[in-house]
RNA sequence: GCGGGGAUCGCCUAGCCUGGUAGGGCGCUGGAUUGCUAAUCCAGUGCGCUCUGCGCCCGGGGGUUCAAAUCCCCCUCCCCGCGCCA
């Protein structure tokens, strides 16, 4: 959400942000918050007025009643005040109401390095590392080749659950719990915190971290209860401090967030139909930060770094992309994409989304920082994922892959697999 | 799920029965004073606005009233006990 007097003292600022974005849709809402904005403030002061006077009532009655003196006459003074008041107060809620639900369908203000694009073709290249392997031999699509090796059993799932979910055994389960620890004991070396957080959200809690309007029809609610399951980490952590003000001694807060995330977003898998690319249900390591708002482009590129390291680290080829405008989203400021290195497909996917969201998501959330008593401030929050082992371990199926049907397994896991080298065959059913 | 008790400013607490400007303590910030890592005193310490001023704020919403923290109704959450339970 962006801070209304920003929008009362700048709002040709706010302007070119949409603009940059080609969101006419959001520059006529923006021309609405002005205008009820304005309406708000002339009700409100007409109401504030009439209080005034009613108080002054109020008070003189109480003065009169401990003098013993009749009270008649100014009780006749007050009796229409209550009518009125009551009218430009509802008028008044009514405008706020509309100012504060035009704020939160308004995007943050877009960082100036932000390319201007109109979807994720036109995302800028910044970085590249690693060699993509040659392979002297056909890939298998990595779904057919869990199934071989009895790792992963989609038909089964879908029959008690769906498309979209998979029973996954045997080394394929270990190799899944070996990217979560090797990725969460990367972020704890440099100074994270890890969180398992609930896996449900009240609409409230979720309507601060993001805007629910745009992703209601992709999340999953439980029927009969206020309660969304969360489709990351970020989101109950971004609002572990809602309605809060965290002491800025605390700062800066770094989490890594450990969950499994749910959405009814399925689609495109690429080449592969079959498989664990896009997953109703996945496993994640996420990075979240709270900061002071001077550190916040700092943090940014330490998240990137850290979500660069894991893949280095694993080998993988990657690259990473400058979101451009069509491809943003409505919370972050900024936004990297690191792109794993898929041989079978032969392109780039992502697999890490890097963004700073600035004080967007905290002013949405009601969270401040600073001193009791003190200067308060609204802290920036960021947040990048650091592992979802779904694309992840399609990643490795790939990149890993040996010409007898095996998969080696990257060397920097294979501590959190009891040393083990290859994965192997699960038993047959 | 049932019964009982609660929710007051960052934290703790008074006020509620009997309606009439929400008081105190702690912590924090600033200042005064004092030769000593301390004490004492003063002020500030929720939100909003078109800001010398005014309005709002006692978990949320509604009602009664000239006037509600206080009385009435509904809801939420927390605590204790009982029940149920992976």
């Amino acid at each position: 959400m962006l801070d209304i007097r920003l929008i009362r003292e700048h709002p040709d600022v706010v302007r070119r942000d949409l603009k940059k974005r080609g969101t006419a849709e959001k520059e006529r809402l923006l021309d609405g918050v002005i205008a009820w904005d304005q309406e708000w403030r002339t009700a409100m002061t007409e109401a504030d007025a009439l209080k005034k006077r009613r108080n002054e009532i109020t008070r003189a009655i109480a003065e009169a009643k401990k003098a013993k003196k009749d009270t008649s006459a100014l009780q006749k003074d007050a009796t229409e005040l209550p009518e009125k008041i009551g009218a430009l107060d509802a008028k008044s809620a009514d405008l706020e109401t509309r100012v504060r639900n035009g704020l939160m369908r308004l995007p943050n203000l877009l960082h100036e390095s932000v390319p201007v694009g109109k979807d994720d073709t036109e995302n800028v290249e910044v970085a590249t590392w690693g060699t993509p392997r040659t392979f002297d031999f056909e890939l298998k699509p990595h779904g057919e080749l869990l199934e071989a090796l009895q790792l992963a059993d989609f038909e089964r799932a879908r029959k008690i659950a769906g498309a979209g979910f998979v029973y996954m055994m045997g080394d394929l389960v270990r190799l899944d719990q070996a990217l979560l620890s090797f990725a969460l004991d990367h972020l704890v070396k440099v100074g994270f915190t890890p969180v398992f957080p609930p896996y449900m959200m009240h609409r409230d809690a979720y309507e601060g971290v993001t805007d629910l309007g745009e992703f209601e029809t992709v999340m999953y609610k439980v029927d009969g209860e206020d309660l969304f399951l969360i489709a990351t980490s970020e989101h109950p952590i971004g609002a572990l401090y809602k309605d809060e003000i965290i002491d800025e001694g605390q700062l800066p807060l770094a989490f890594a967030g450990i969950s499994a995330c749910f959405r009814r977003e399925i689609g495109g898998h690429g080449v592969d139909t079959k498989g664990l690319f896009r997953m109703h249900q996945f496993n994640k390591i996420e990075q979240f930060v709270f900061c002071r708002p001077e550190d916040s482009w700092t943090w940014h590129e330490k998240l990137r770094a850290n979500g660069e390291a894991i893949y280095r680290a694993l080998e993988i080829p990657y690259r990473v992309v400058n979101v451009c405008t069509g491809d943003i989203g409505t919370v972050a400021a900024k936004k990297y994409d690191i792109e794993a290195w898929y041989p079978r497909q032969g392109k780039y996917r992502e697999v890490i989304s890097c963004s700073n969201c600035t004080d967007y998501q905290a002013r949405r959330l009601n969270i401040r920082a600073g001193k009791v008593g003190g200067d308060k401030f609204t802290p920036h929050t960021l947040n990048s994922t650091a592992m979802a082992t779904s694309r992840g371990l399609v990643a490795i199926l790939e990149n890993y892959q040996n010409a007898d049907g095996t998969v080696t397994v990257p060397k920097v896991l294979r501590p959190f697999m009891g040393g083990q080298e290859t994965i192997r065959a699960g038993t047959p059913r």
